[in-house]
RNA sequence: GUGGGUGUAGCUCAGAUGGUUAGAGCGUCAGGUUGUGGCCCUGAAGGCCGUGGGUUCGAUUCCCAUCACUCACCCCA
């Protein structure tokens, strides 16, 4: 047997709803919102992630499924969304539309990780994306969004995370701060750590090792070394959700891992379905556009993944029914029958009715069996008496009762089923 | 990339100090009066006991490796 590919998923009819109310409320949500909804190219080339994403994270050296093509180009399927949303604005001139420009998007993306539970190798992500806004009213905004598709599904009990980041004018000093406070304890850090302390200092705050973790307490926070504007951005973005009434904690441990974060960054965070517990993750990048060629444009987005969602909506409680239900099953005997049976179905197919015929040649008593596995509220027996008298027998499969109708009476069908 | 757990029928799981025909429940299919479901009864199909090596007279059972699943680290959605 072939077996998928590791980390890929397969997703079971029984699944689909779930599938389905996610992408149907952020599609409803987004355009509430003024988003539109857009689609670009599953792979791109490399470039493009080692210049947006940047070539020091994690997800670059050593996370993209890269590989090279028949001409020799390397290209690599995307392993986030941003970095493919903002080449694609650049490169359709969108950059110079009346701003902002509201964007979203239901893609897959792919990462070469470990799997467990809540990450695959290919995942699922519904994003939004605002550009061309630096204000505070933009993040608001968008926090707002993610939060409202969070509780349109189900969710309940996500918790909003809030930090700043700084900016490329802050970061520095920032940097050379936690430096200068690490330095005397830097045998006790993790190795790990010991060698993020030259590489990204920032990283130390987000150690899960104990050790670690208790030395950062007391460590300067970037919201303490903050440049006036990055100051005044996070004050503003905090007065505008209090003022939403959207609760949220600051929380200098977020730190996100893709280079082009600036500003704001956020999560929402649920405790109920294990260690990958962001279910949404997201933070201003005012430097993107113009790295990747376009002009200085503003910009803020987000991303859930959409199986973490469902873990969710499952921990919160909620329960979507599956499969779908004919209205009338037809139990044909004889071939004569079978052909009445076919027509009847298709006719009713024609005007909008869920009909379902016998197209195995079983016995009646197992067609009632069928019938009643698959949850048809009525069933309809022909048989050769009942295409001599042309009355056949109609059967209410909850309560059992039975009756006559018009082989050919389609009209009655409909008044009944439709 | 690192570590822990697991791998027996479609599903959930038993099982034998290593010994000849590997079990149950559910599910599937077929019957239980000649044209009728849900309950009940009977029967059938369906497993090289994840894969490859090793130890042994003999391995599904012990050992090693490998693959897959799973949880965690890491990272992130």
């Amino acid at each position: 047997m072939i077996q998928k590919p590791r980390g890929t998923i397969d997703i079971m009819p029984e699944e689909m709803p779930y599938w389905y109310k996610i992408e149907q409320t952020a599609r409803e949500v987004s355009a509430l919102y003024g988003f539109s909804e857009l689609r670009f190219p599953t792979f791109e080339n490399t470039e493009l992630f080692a210049r947006g994403v940047g070539d020091t994270t994690d997800v670059v050296q050593k996370e993209m499924y890269t590989f090279t093509d028949r001409e020799g180009r390397s290209l690599t399927l995307r392993p986030e969304g941003t970095a493919g949303v903002a080449r694609a604005i650049i490169e359709n001139g969108r950059c110079s539309d009346a701003m902002p420009l509201k964007l979203f998007y239901i893609i897959n993306c792919f990462r070469y990780e470990k799997p467990q539970a809540g990450r695959s190798r290919e995942f699922f992500q519904y994003g939004a994306e605002l550009f061309g806004s630096d204000s505070a009213a933009a993040d608001a905004t968008m926090i707002a969004l993610a939060k409202s598709v969070i509780e349109g599904i189900g969710i309940t009990g996500a918790k909003l995370h809030i930090n700043s980041i700084g900016c490329p004018s802050c970061r520095p000093e920032y940097h050379a701060k936690l430096r200068e406070f690490f330095a005397s304890n830097e045998d006790k850090l993790c190795p790990t750590c010991r060698e993020r302390l030259k590489t990204n200092p920032l990283r130390i705050l987000d150690c899960k090792n104990e050790a670690c973790k208790r030395l950062t307490e007391g460590a300067p926070k970037t919201i303490d070394c903050l440049c006036e504007p990055c100051a005044g951005h996070f004050e503003s973005l905090k007065g505008l959700l209090a003022a939403s009434g959207i609760g949220y904690t600051v929380d200098t441990t977020i730190v996100r891992g893709l280079d082009y974060y600036t500003h704001t960054v956020f999560e929402f965070i649920s405790d109920k379905i294990g260690a990958q517990s962001t279910i949404c993750g997201g933070g201003r990048y005012d430097g993107l556009i113009k790295q990747l060629g376009g002009p200085a444009l503003p910009g803020i987005g987000f991303a859930m993944g959409i199986t973490r969602l469902i873990l969710a909506m499952k921990a919160s409680g909620v329960e979507l029914e599956s499969g779908i239900k004919p209205r009338l099953y037809i139990a044909p005997m004889g071939e004569a029958a079978q052909i009445a049976a076919l027509s009847i179905t298709s006719e009713l197919r024609g005007a909008g009715i869920n009909a379902e015929c016998d197209i195995v040649g079983r016995s009646l008593k197992a067609q009632m069996k069928y019938a009643d596995k698959i949850g048809a509220q009525y069933t309809l027996i022909i048989g050769d008496a009942e295409l001599e008298s042309r009355r056949a027998i109609l059967k209410n499969m909850e309560t059992g009762e039975q009756s006559e109708i018009g082989v050919r009476d389609i009209d009655a069908l409909r008044r009944l089923l439709g």
